[in-house]
DNA sequence: TATCGCATGTGCGACAGCGAACAGACGTCT
DNA sequence: AGACGTCTGTTCGCTGTCGCACATGCGATA
């Protein structure tokens, strides 16, 4: 992956006429974006926005005792920086690779000024913010709820959608931290799922065997937000002859 | 509470311009917000935004076997009808009024068309929008990994802190139903705080007797939240000046 | 190929919260 | 005053998850 895709294989971008793109590519830069690196931290000031394209993104947050929980994650449907669109300049959360790919950023500032002068680019980028939010008030009730199983079966189907290729790397620790729960928890249930035979995994990899399966045991959570992801894709399509 | 007040009882309203409050305020209408009054339910398309003034409205997520939890909470500092603005017209949340009041409704194609055209309004109203998020960003987190009572300190709090007097209306079932948790779950919980002498209660009533003992038991999520809202506040008192 | 770091497996007691069932007690309404 | 609906208090066993401790074993690196 060394040349350099047009900005069309991230959706926002791709939902934009011409014009708006062209004004919007001198700014973009296409980077890799490793697992685990770091966008931004609590609190911090937020440089760049992140348009990931085979990336995903973990956006969660980290409390006092080093607890955690993921609130929402981003894929190529979506743009990581929102703080820099709706004003407040920093953030609570933190974004940290979940899957190691590319994707496009742009420097804060100039997202934002496009951001506010152009109303297809902020059409574009509020409905995307609509699906960001039902996502984390989803994960709400989730957590709330639902067991780990469901929990990781909802996980692994939303990571695998995003167009990964069968063989995602991730550790269970790793998937953890990102559901809030025990290491342990997160052995448990994948334990089951692997004896069930719809996955397959060792020392950092994770396979799917059976879609199929994972959908029949994640919770509900999991079509909704695979109902309104659509949703938005549909939404974007129009944008460009609106 | 016969008379009319000024628009400005809404944070959200009070920072914008004369100009701009002037062209909403046709628009607007004041109405009473009855405890448990449903503002909307998921799949529903808005017909009106609400600009809650004494009202408080729980903003939640009811999942299909009848099980739900509160994404958040909107008081006078903000505005119920997120979809509206950002363009996916319905909504997969319910809304409903958790403390009875007053406030401002607004005919969504209007609140609709005014974002689209004032630049100041739009700019107050993201800026909410990211103090929303961050609360329901907090609560992903707490549901996750504080207790039932930690969480009703904090539930009691952010209440209280809304301005309401000393004195709550509201069942225990209603709070466990916002909590997401049993009614004999929020039952222990205010056993305890009213036996520690924090709180006093009777049949629907709720009072506040040390404010302070409270946040000493809320989990570090009350604190987070209200230094966002206070940030919120602080911008909002910024932008007519701009 | 030998080694060592790190990912995974497993077992234990503890506990928060659940579901259900029922007893009491407040207050409203007749 | 009485009656009834609703809100609150309390108990039971059960399950999911936690926290901790330690065993196993892959696989990259030397």
């Amino acid at each position: 992956m060394t040349s350099v895709p047009s900005p069309r294989g991230n959706h926002l971008l791709a939902a934009l006429p011409a014009a708006d793109l062209e004004a919007l590519s001198a700014k973009l830069e296409w980077v890799a974006m490793p697992l685990g690196e770091l966008l931004y931290e609590p609190g911090e000031k937020l440089k760049y926005g992140y348009f990931p394209v085979t990336a995903i993104v973990s956006l969660h947050y980290v409390m006092a005792t080093g607890a955690s929980a993921e609130i929402a994650g981003v894929g190529n449907e979506g743009v990581v920086g929102k703080a820099l669109l709706l004003g407040g300049d920093t953030t609570t959360s933190s974004a940290v690779v979940r899957t190691a790919g590319y994707g496009y950023r742009m420097p804060g500032q100039a997202l934002k000024q496009e951001f506010n002068r152009s109303g297809i680019l902020r059409s574009v980028l509020l409905r995307y913010l609509h699906t960001l939010i039902v996502q984390t008030s989803l994960t709400v009730a989730c957590n709330r709820h639902h067991t780990i199983e469901q929990q990781l079966c909802r996980w692994l189907l939303s990571t695998f959608d995003r167009g990964i290729s069968s063989d995602l790397v991730i550790t269970q620790e790793l998937i953890s931290t990102m559901l809030g729960v025990r290491r342990e928890g997160v052995t448990d249930a994948a334990g089951k799922l692997q004896r069930a035979g719809l996955i397959h995994y060792r020392r950092g990899h994770i396979s799917v065997l059976a879609i199929a399966g994972l959908e029949a045991r994640a919770c509900e959570c999991y079509a909704v937000v695979r109902t309104e992801m659509n949703s938005l894709l549909a939404d974007l399509g129009n944008y460009p002859s609106a």
